[in-house]
RNA sequence: GCCCCCAUCGUCUAGGGGACUAGGACGUGGCCCUUUCAAGGCCAAGACAGGGGUUCGAAUCCCCUUGGGGGCACCA
């Protein structure tokens, strides 16, 4: 196995919008097919036609591209395997089920689902753990069935040793045993026509000469089937690696109910993908003691399967909060620019700035502003507000009550004075930049002996509408004369 | 009920017999910086689940207990 080139595949089933653990054992998939120089396939694993959700595949590929996970072979890639979906192989599945059959290894069961729902509800009844009770297993058995059945088609089983223990070798956890009367006789072909993943995943890793299957650890309890099929089909058994889950913060497997289960969900929060990718990559892998921010690049140099991890662990939303505002001081300001640009062009129903500002916005103009902005943000759309005061073209129609703030709220008289001094320093100002401003202004505070933080506080509301807002003078000084002087002679108005 | 996996600060983790008075990060608290809010800097609190072994020596190896997670479908 080590000798042949590295192959992974991701095999998702396209029943909704990909879950996040899905999309980090992606990841890692991926990581380790650029580490090795080897292959990422992705294959859909479309053998349910009940679940079967259609835009489940528009959202798996645009969640892998946002990740900037690129797949080698698989749908709209194409490649040496094709099809990549499993609906369209089925022939592949069914001569491996008739391959069984003939060889003693499956055979067909009739059994309808109210026996199996019968039987299964009277052992758990009983405190037996559910089991399939064999019947079919024999020619007498079978006819009864069969007759019961009436024209309903048959489903293959695989017939699982009753004595004696399977050993999977798991790359993480070591060899793991299980003893073989506990295993069930899984259905392999159902009476559609159709396979269970227990039949199409073997048949297909190995037609696609799949080195290493890294899964959900829900998966491990079926991987002593698995092994035992791959060697009744006679097929080489790939490395086996099962990742832990992702958990809640009630540490239960992180589901629906935790709210955002999707990359998707993130990205329309504001989230970078970069960031995602990064804290993705370091829940249940870990490149030192120290390394927290790692580039692409890095993790591709450095991913190991060695380091990965065998608990679970609890999805840290705090931190990939942190992350993704230290990914987004680390862009490059014309790209930040760009992206809230995206962002803020929207209406303002989905996040972008009041319909006042008038679009298309200056790049130019945007990329002064990300300076004062970039630290002070997480995410994207917090952008939002604390920017829309710098494109919206006149006054901000404040009340003397907001204009006014804590500081004044008991004295407006007091206020509407100070906004009028201000007015008259700023019309003195000359040249308008922040640091003839800061002068100005400062001596304003001196002369009418005010505490500097009361005043730069009422300016600042004037300015930006509200109390929290980027560097006051930097912000006046792109904001620009001309406005700045408009909202403070409004405010003076106000009161 | 049965089977399997897992177990270091609240969370993500480093650690793979002596380098551990257990390191880093997020979060939390404090201080500094400061025109607001951040960012940044410094400091602090905070963990080896419990019990037995093995060993001169155990966070590290073994066993038991406990706790958590997962699985037991004509779903993947």
């Amino acid at each position: 196995m080590p000798d042949r080139p590295v192959r992974v595949r991701l095999a998702p089933s396209p029943t909704g919008t990909p879950h996040l653990g899905t999309m980090r054992q992606a990841i890692f998939d991926w990581l380790l097919a650029r580490h090795s120089g080897g292959t990422f396939v992705l294959r859909i694993e479309d053998t349910d036609r009940n679940r079967f959700v259609p835009e489940a595949l528009d959202s798996l590929y645009e969640s892998l591209r946002w990740l900037g996970l690129d797949w080698d072979e698989g749908p709209e890639a194409g490649g040496p395997h094709a099809p990549y979906f499993q609906s369209q192989r089925l022939d592949l599945y069914a001569a491996a089920a008739k391959r069984l059959i003939d060889a003693g290894h499956a055979y067909e069961c009739y059994c309808t689902p109210e026996r199996l729902d019968a039987m299964r509800n009277a052992q758990r009844e009983a405190k037996q753990p559910p089991h399939y009770d064999g019947r079919c297993r024999t020619e007498a058995g079978r006819a009864e069935a069969k007759l019961e059945a009436g024209d309903r088609s048959p489903v293959v089983r695989f017939d699982m040793p009753d004595e004696g223990v399977t050993v999977v070798a798991d790359a993480l956890r070591g060899d793991v045993s299980f003893e073989n009367v506990r295993l069930d006789d899984a259905v392999l072909m159902k009476s559609d026509g159709f396979p269970t993943y227990h039949l199409a995943m073997p048949v297909d890793d190995h037609e696609m000469q799949i080195t290493h299957v890294i899964r959900g650890e829900e998966w491990l309890p079926s991987a002593p089937l698995h092994k035992c099929l791959f060697d009744a089909l006679g097929y080489d058994l790939p490395v086996l690696i099962h990742t832990p889950s992702i958990l809640g913060p009630d540490k239960s497997k992180l589901s629906k109910r935790h709210g955002a289960q999707s990359v998707l969900d993130y990205r329309d929060a504001g989230y970078l993908p970069d960031a995602v990718f990064n804290f993705l990559g370091l829940l249940g892998w870990s490149l030192d003691d120290k390394t927290e921010i790692i580039s692409r690049d890095e993790f591709v140099e450095h991913f190991s399967t060695d380091r990965l991890l065998k608990s679970p662990a609890v999805f840290n939303k705090e931190k990939l909060d942190w992350m993704n505002g230290e990914y987004i001081r680390l862009m490059p300001v014309e790209r930040l620019a760009a992206l809230l640009i995206e962002w803020l062009e929207r209406p303002e129903a989905d996040g972008g700035l009041p319909a006042a500002a008038p679009r298309p916005l200056d790049a130019a103009y945007t990329a002064r502003i990300v300076p004062l902005v970039r630290e002070r943000v997480k995410l994207l759309p917090e952008a939002r507000d604390m920017m829309a005061f710098f494109y919206l073209p006149d006054g901000l129609d404040l009340d003397a009550e907001t204009l006014a703030g804590k500081a004044f709220a008991g004295d407006h008289d007091k206020a509407r004075l100070l906004f009028s001094e201000a007015l008259v320093t700023a019309e003195g100002v000359d040249p308008w930049n922040h640091e003839a401003l800061e002068a100005a202004f400062q001596a304003l505070v001196e002369r009418l002996e005010v505490k500097r933080g009361d005043l730069y506080m009422l300016i600042r509301i004037a300015i930006s509408g509200r109390p929290v807002a980027p560097p006051l003078f930097d912000s006046m000084e792109l904001v620009g004369r001309e406005r700045c002087i408009e909202r403070l002679r409004d405010a003076v108005n106000r009161f």
